[in-house]
DNA sequence: CGACTTCTGTGACGGTTTTCACAAATCGTC
DNA sequence: GACGATTTGTGAAAACCGTCACAGAAGTCG
């Protein structure tokens, strides 16, 4: 498939936020949204909801909105996740076996089909329905299977070492938890995700930003706000 | 601390990567070096890291590069992580004891310190060196220990109303791993941290991207590209 | 059917981010 | 100390991104 126009990679990044809403919507028998009450509900403007749409195609009809249902079906193929993905896992630790065990990839479509470590104490063991491989049969199976997408879990050291294995076994996309940056040559996607990161521009704002808000604060530089009704919070124990 | 000029959002994203391959090189001894060597080991141009520094100061030598402790030094000031900070951890299921396991907080300074969840057969006990604590306790015990970040690992369900409780317990940044969108007053910092997102974005260049360059090669209207030497992969056992 | 409301898709605009290119400062060497 | 090589910091330009505003299509209602 290629597009309307030049597709933004951020309007990319967003389709799964969109893809998502809308998976919610149809559960609870929505049957038509606007841009504006979708963007209400995920965040972001009517606008750029709009905006980010017309990269694929025109989805909507004026004076209605979106057809739920049929929206959330062409953002599935269009992220593609309109079927099943098998990814592979490499690093049965403490990240690897929760990632292993998250629900969440699961809902999503993509299915953790083979995982790999070299804690000869773990292989054989089978977790989540999946048997623990050795790695030195990693490029064996992978290609067995046709396996494309890749997760890292594995300490930093030995990260690289793993996405040139990953990559030599036909791997085309990457997911790379570990706090390292690896390459890979052309044609082989690859995202980081780094955990600390996130905490560390935390940390920023605490140290900087809040503290210069609050200065301004106390000048009186700063709008005082509305008190932010806080929502009811009872009834939580039940339902997780 | 206010700096020399309006601070891009963007570049402070980057100083985590930054601050982290400063360390490694400070670790191996390298006393300068260069923006365009540091650019080759992140990933970004040397002009990228000129001017993302620029914003925060001038901490280089022309004709010389940077003095690696001293950038190191003042990366971490400038993040505010050359202090530790004690995180409170919601949640303890499957992804929530992997985050509490997980080295990489502690290493760049984050000590989770507190523990909540709702499952009265695990209140109480000791993982990490931390003992489970009730939901309903989370309010006094986030004020008494001061704490000021806050990372959610509930299922998406509740996520909105543990982050009201954190923020009327006090907490002014959170880090939320439920994949649904929270909200949260003026003053508190949220970041997302969605782990399928970026199983869809791989899925999305899967789908589209590869898809279109492998047309491209097929039509030799893409160049080969260097051959990629591969790296050794031997060894990988011991270390890891 | 006509008046009014609703809502999309998009061109235009302004803001942010990245890249480019270079003056000026420093280093190394003879 | 002079000269060529190196490297920073930064304006200017380019690319990218988000918001605004509106034409025009469709819906609503009497």
């Amino acid at each position: 498939m290629s597009w309307k126009k030049r597709v933004a990679e951020a309007a990319v990044a967003r389709l799964p936020t969109y893809s998502r809403a809308l998976d919610e919507l149809d559960r609870k028998g929505v049957e038509i949204i606007s841009s504006d009450e979708l963007g209400e509900k995920v965040g972001y403007s009517a606008a750029q909801i709009r905006k980010d749409l017309s990269c694929f195609g025109e989805f909507g009809k004026v004076g209605t909105g979106y057809y739920v249902k049929d929206l959330k079906e062409a953002i599935s193929q269009i992220l593609g996740i309109d079927r099943a993905w098998n990814v592979a896992l490499v690093g049965a630790g403490n990240l690897g076996s929760a990632l292993l065990a998250y629900p969440g990839f699961r809902e999503r479509g993509f299915r953790i089909v083979a995982v790999f470590d070299n804690d000869l104490r773990k292989i054989g063991k089978k977790w989540e329905n999946v048997i623990l491989q050795d790695i030195s049969e990693m490029p064996e199976k992978i290609k067995e299977q046709g396996i494309q997408i890749g997760i890292i879990a594995v300490p930093a050291k030995v990260a690289q070492q793993i996405a040139d294995m990953l990559v030599l076994s036909g791997i085309r996309a990457i997911l790379n938890f570990a706090p390292a940056r690896i390459v890979v040559p052309d044609g082989v996607e690859l995202r980081a995700a780094d955990l600390s990161r996130e905490l560390e521009r935390l940390s920023y704002f605490l140290t900087n930003e809040a503290a210069i808000r609050t200065e301004a604060l106390q000048k009186g530089k700063v709008a005082g706000g509305e008190e932010d009704k806080t929502r009811e919070s009872h009834h939580y124990r039940q339902d997780w």
